[in-house]
DNA sequence: ATATAAGGTATAGACCTTAAACCATTTAAT
DNA sequence: ATTAAATGGTTTAAGGTCTATACCTTATAT
């Protein structure tokens, strides 16, 4: 006998205009697409890039604001510029992130499957320019002069490069949504030589196996990476201390 | 250097409420939560359900009707039921994934990925009630009644269960979301003994390495279970003959 | 015939979005 | 000092969507 499930009652509500806005933005500043102190577009220029009035525009800007992530500046050279994060939100951040560490965990055994599986795919499909691209972000991320917001923000582009080799939209989307989701925790760890050591000698390697075509050890590459990645966020999230690098 | 990848500019409209109670109705009939000939709740109840208006929820009925999902009828006894799927739509159906087969390829890899990921959690976690109901799909599914559409139902019941033994709320979304989008293949597929044994086999092996915890064993046999599965699919897809069965 | 349970329809008000115009502020060029 | 240009800030009118409520129509069972 067949039991019907329960009709999964789903409280909707619209979504509107500036919803799909502000997530967008708000994702491109998570995903450091723009860095601090970086101008977005104008309130004009936006309305146009999204199809959207300038209104509806504005009504994302503000909730930007509200959360602290842009400030509007008035008057020629003004505009909406992207704030620096504080030590505060740092450590509002990691508190969010202790209380609800669960959803964190969620994440990090999604991210162990996906990302894997995108490095497994892109082995065997990604082209010359897009490799070319990996080394040049890699080489970028070691320089002595690479500040810290470069380096976070050139890793992100790694990961999503990466997703984008793999030729296939749904690991596209879901390596964006994870790093969207786990991003503001990896800003939390400290940038040290040897962070960034480790970070490149992986980076390398993956980018090795890319192009010898050897998918199953760019997965394994990529596997242990982001193993990795997950333990020293765990570590950093409930070490005691507090963040001063 | 850092270079800025483009703004993605993306042409956003407003996702209404009849958009979402839409979809999750259209999803609902493609997952056969509601079967052939079933009757829907009524407009007053859906209006409840979604806490939405009934002229809302009109809005989406009317979309399912005007694709051919459901019907309507007044009076008593009257209400919305679901019609079954015709030989028209199957061909259409099949010529549709014929035209798109790159996008179902990419739907067969983003599943490769993701459900053996998912039998893998859920080997680890599931619960004696969540086996003992996956038994008794399993034991139904079997039965010489068990009408195809039935059938049907039960090999999404079994794989959406497995899904949500995760305990993973990222796995769950992405196998219903391939579900919803391989699961009109799926119906083309012949219903013969030879298909039920083989299906049956695949998820009695599945159950059996869940029960002893054995996550690796899991994790193969869900991958070579769907493997199977995207190869009967193309097959079909592309074979000369029409279906009769 | 009548009650009942559905779908079918109509209206008014609240909210969101667009388009277009205009105001206010600041900077750089003149 | 004046002015032009670029930006955010504001207003208004028109149209679309959603809600709430009420009432109409159809078909079945009693």
């Amino acid at each position: 006998m067949l039991i019907k499930p329960a009709m999964n009652l789903e409280q909707v509500s619209p979504k509107k205009v500036s919803d799909f806005i502000f997530d967008r933005l708000e994702e491109a500043i998570i995903l450091k697409e723009f860095m601090s102190d970086e101008q977005l577009p104008s309130e004009r220029d936006l309305a146009t890039i999204f199809n959207a009035s300038r209104i509806t525009v504005r009504e994302a800007l503000a909730r930007l604001e509200s959360l602290g992530l842009v400030e509007k500046r008035v008057g020629a050279k003004g505009g909406t510029f992207v704030l620096p994060i504080t030590r505060n939100s740092h450590l509002r951040n990691r508190d969010e992130m202790r209380r609800n560490w669960d959803s964190m965990i969620e994440v990090f055994e999604y991210r162990m499957v996906v990302e894997p599986g995108a490095a497994y795919l892109a082995a065997q499909r990604i082209k010359k320019a897009e490799l070319q691209q990996l080394r040049d972000y890699v080489t970028a991320s070691i320089e002595p002069d690479c500040s810290r917001e470069a380096f976070r923000s050139i890793d992100v582009r790694i990961h999503l490069s990466v997703a984008k080799a793999s030729g296939n939209a749904y690991f596209d989307h879901a390596v964006r949504q994870i790093r969207t989701k786990i991003n503001p925790a990896l800003d939390l760890m400290p940038y040290s030589d040897r962070v960034k050591v480790n970070n490149y000698e992986a980076h390398r390697d993956l980018i090795a196996a890319l192009e010898a075509g050897d998918a199953d050890r760019s997965r394994d590459i990529m596997y242990r990476h982001i193993e990795h990645s997950a333990e020293a966020i765990r570590a950093r999230v409930f070490a005691d201390e507090s963040f001063e690098d």
